[in-house]
DNA sequence: CATTCAAGCGGACACGGTGTCCACATAACC
DNA sequence: GGTTATGTGGACACCGTGTCCGCTTGAATG
């Protein structure tokens, strides 16, 4: 990486672009549906398992037909993401460019601590989204996923870390949403327990004392 | 924890179970029938992707009727927990009695990096039965993860870790299928270097220096 | 305000996978 | 060799997916 104090720069701050048209201003009749859908699925989501969500329930509950759904999203994950995509975009801004421990300008321990608090914090908000959007490999190929490990991945540089590049993964692979919700749902912790023992990590995978 | 030293003795060293019948010797034909799945599913996992073998496609290469497969496991996961089987035992039965650093006899933190290290060799040499095993919330419910969980516990408590309850799950979730087909096979690390990034993790995080 | 037309809509279809049932076959036991 | 319990597999009904095509409707134009 050449930049130095690098940081992964305009990597998702993009419009929301999922189920949006892109051109012109949408019709009337299309906006109103595209709420319909938004506002019915998130109402799914959250009351049943998630991964049991399909097309039809959410064209049934919105009130549209089975097509009128296809047209913008191509299967039930791609609207769980536009659902998150304000939220994730909303944490990812103050990364990059809010006040520390989150922003720059803390130790990279505290700034890895802050964002896993963060991210437990999102995750215990809208978990049954997140369990809609990033179930099993679609996880990775997700645009914000590349986001956090870009971030992760300045922190573990600025910690001295040996291997950066394969540090991520394991940084990162306890945010697992199933992970997640096996630690709080199944196994009854408390979020800010899940948070303390992630600080913890944080501060003694790149904490300074020796190097 | 009353024992001590406490193992998770005979927590998962049980007989096969899955898809065998229990109570008498099974017929010869049933023998045959198993042995030919089996073999037809470790090739098909092996060949595609493992989340997308259906019971029909292991039922005609084994050359048998669905319903016979039906009769034996109850879906493509179970006959990867079948294959997969074996192997774990035989990690299980290291962990738990062979020599260190695996076995009793080493500090923590390199009980931990061998337990990685061998996690690693096992992902890589049986990667599309793990993927196919172990797909999404499959992971947490299946018998081998509370072994793992178990075992990780008891090396976080000996290390003297805050809350080694909370500290689990973070510990065991980079070992997620899907996190090491992601890093090996997208990101294109080594086996070796995933490896060695999990044993400086290891070190790092039970490493007895302050505790 | 009437006309025109592209964009949006949804009913209907074909396909594929799942899980179950039941009539038949066959190995194991007497 | 006859009997029985067990194993077998073809067939069935159900559900979710993804696509096609004729109809509707909003918005731009004269």
């Amino acid at each position: 990486m050449e930049n130095g104090a690098g940081h992964p720069e305009g990597l998702l701050l993009d419009e929301p672009s999922v189920g949006a048209p892109a051109g012109r201003r949408p019709r009337a009749d299309a906006a109103r549906n595209r709420a319909q859908i938004l506002a019915a699925a998130r109402r799914l989501f959250a009351e049943k398992d998630p991964r049991a969500v399909t097309m039809g329930d959410i064209a049934r509950a919105a009130g549209v037909g089975r097509a009128t759904l296809y047209r913008r999203f191509p299967d039930t994950a791609s609207v769980a993401v536009a659902l998150l995509d304000e939220h994730e975009r909303e944490l990812q801004g103050a990364m990059i460019s809010g006040p520390p421990p989150l922003g720059p300008g803390a130790p990279p321990e505290e700034r890895l601590a802050a964002f896993y608090a963060a991210m437990v914090d999102l995750l215990d908000r809208h978990l049954p989204l997140l369990l809609g959007a990033e179930t099993g490999e679609r996880r990775y190929t997700t645009g914000a996923y590349a986001f956090w490990r870009a971030h992760l991945r300045v922190l573990a540089r600025a910690a001295g870390a040996p291997d950066p590049e394969a540090l991520v993964e394991p940084l990162l692979a306890p945010l697992a949403p199933e992970a997640f919700a096996h630690q709080r749902d199944r196994a009854g912790l408390s979020p800010a327990r899940i948070a303390a023992a992630l600080a913890w990590s944080a501060r003694r995978l790149l904490g300074g004392q020796d190097r």
